[in-house]
RNA sequence: GGCGGCGUAGCCAAGUGGUAAGGCAGCGGUCUGCAAAACCGCAAUGCCCCGGUUCGAAUCCGGGCGCCGCCUCCA
């Protein structure tokens, strides 16, 4: 392992070369979902991020501990249970579970480590008591608070000064606050609500101190990445950031890495909007490898709009990759010489795509250099049917695409099976090729009139036949 | 108001000092019974605008204009 990596540090607002605490591990703490709800696009691609960086990792040799939590109390899972009668616990319960089948649906591995809050109460107690006994926090009433302005750092994430942070703001002023910037780490039970006995009384974690409490329990006090959605930068991480080295007096996560939002159609996607996607409603739409083509052909950093119009543009490329999988695995019993062009090309893609994913990840530009590949591969088909070097580019390919967690199926399932569920108009596989044997008889008989006729009808139909000359193909239109 | 970011062909999107990747759509050609796929070629004389630095800038600096995110729960 000695690839040098560099990647975006929000902190330091720069580029920076990723230098691991302990020689060849990586510590990773990612925020995950309060699971009041169903998960969203902006998780799936927080989601896909951070699962594509801890594949990219371990494929360059590092060992990576990915620690990624659910948050399982909280306010909203609080009101959401008044609201629908039902337990907070059984809420979050059932979140959970639908967070990691619609994870898993989208291609998603699972981290190293998927902690819950409620999970770890006394562990958040002990470090809650630790920041008191350092003085950074005071009990007020059943509640605890973290006093912002005994922390000097507070604001260096976010860039943000506090002393200017009243102006303008909607930040709620609560009279058991010392100062209006303060914010909870212990919120006192009322009636009816869940709660731990704590020495403050019954109540419940603060939002941000859970995050804290875990990434120090599995990675350190002081660990590699810390990563999440934009919008978590403030106030979330600034204030895990506080709390964690108020407690330990030791840096907190070295890098901090924070992937852009979606945008629906150019708006925000957000509650209010209305236009919130969940992923199961999206994978009825699009099929997997095709979401995740369209994450990671934005550089993590930017927005991503998502549309029926990009996503038509992903599936299309994603459909290119495949043909032209299906064209090289056919040429296999077509073996000839040795394509040094294409022997050259395949090297070159494989060092170019561990380069360019060695800078900030940049999934966008590897891409980029596989539809390079992609056309090499077809020029060789073209002059030569199969070679060895056919195979390395293939192996290459494959590589990548494990990385990306893309092009996993075999080509025909891709282009046949999987589309026929989706896209066609109730057609089965057999009628299919009882209409291409139909047509291939015409044809032998130069019955062009009716042989076209059957092309009609199943291009009506949304299949597309290709007549090769080792026999006739198809595969669904769109 | 404060902080951060973005503006590259019809659309999507890389590229952050060395003379514009890639995908989709389009046009011309080869191939084909016709198609499709594939390949070849064409397509931004220029990277929001105006100045500046430099031998050289989409890339750096200054000033505009436009858009967006965060500052409240949020991936």
């Amino acid at each position: 392992m000695e690839k040098k990596i560099t990647l975006y540090n929000t902190l330091t607002q720069k580029s920076e070369e990723l230098v691991p605490r302990e020689k060849n591990k990586i510590k990773m703490y990612v925020c995950g979902p309060t699971v009041y709800d169903s998960a969203h696009l902006g998780h799936a691609r927080a989601a896909v991020t951070f699962d594509v960086i801890e594949r990219f990792l371990s494929h360059v040799g590092f060992e990576v501990t990915y620690v990624r939590n659910f948050t399982d109390i909280d306010d909203k899972i609080i009101n959401r249970a008044n609201e629908t009668g039902i337990p907070a616990h059984e809420i979050s319960e059932k979140y959970i579970e639908e967070y990691r089948e619609d994870m898993a649906s989208i291609g998603v591995k699972r981290p190293t480590v998927e902690p819950k809050v409620t999970e770890h109460v006394p562990e958040i107690i002990d470090l809650i008591e630790r920041i008191i006994g350092n003085g950074y926090a005071y009990q007020s009433g059943d509640d605890v608070f973290f006093a912002v302005k005994k922390f000097k750092g507070y604001g260096k994430l976010s860039k943000r000064d506090p002393d200017d942070m009243l102006a303008g703001t909607r930040i709620d002023i609560n009279e058991k606050k010392e100062d209006p910037l303060d914010f909870a780490l212990w919120k006192g039970a009322k009636p009816g609500e869940p709660f731990w006995e704590s020495p403050w009384g019954r109540g419940r974690p603060g939002w941000h101190i859970e995050c804290s409490t875990m990434s120090m329990k599995y990675l350190g006090p002081s660990f590699d990445i810390h990563g999440g959605g934009k919008d978590l930068i403030f106030p979330h991480h600034e204030n895990e950031i506080a709390q964690s080295e108020a407690a330990t007096g030791k840096e907190f996560a070295r890098y901090w890495v924070h992937n852009g939002l979606i945008q629906i159609n150019r708006e925000k996607m957000s509650k209010s909007v209305g236009n919130i996607l969940n992923v199961r409603d999206a994978v009825t739409m699009w099929n997997r490898e095709a979401i995740r083509l369209f994450f990671l052909s934005h550089q993590y950093l930017n927005p991503a709009d998502f549309s029926d119009t990009t996503m038509g543009e992903s599936e299309a490329a994603l459909e290119r990759l495949y043909i032209t999988l299906k064209r090289a695995k056919d040429q296999r019993k077509n073996k000839n010489a040795d394509d040094s062009e294409l022997a050259g090309a395949a090297a070159s893609f494989g060092r170019k795509w561990v380069e360019t994913m060695c800078d900030d990840f940049n999934t966008a530009d590897a891409i980029g250099n596989l539809f390079e590949l992609t056309r090499a591969v077809n020029r060789s088909i073209d002059s030569r049917g199969w070679s060895p070097a056919l195979e390395a580019a293939l192996k290459e390919i494959g590589h990548f695409g494990k990385t990306l967690g893309i092009l996993e199926y075999e080509p025909e399932e891709y282009l046949q099976t999987i589309k026929l569920q989706k896209k066609s108009a109730g057609i089965t596989e057999d009628e299919i090729e009882e209409l291409i044997k139909e047509r291939n008889s015409a044809r032998s008989d130069k019955n062009w009139k009716r042989a076209d006729e059957i092309r009609e009808e199943l291009s009506s139909r949304g299949i597309l036949l290709e007549d090769k000359s080792e026999g006739t193909i198809w595969r669904v239109k769109g």
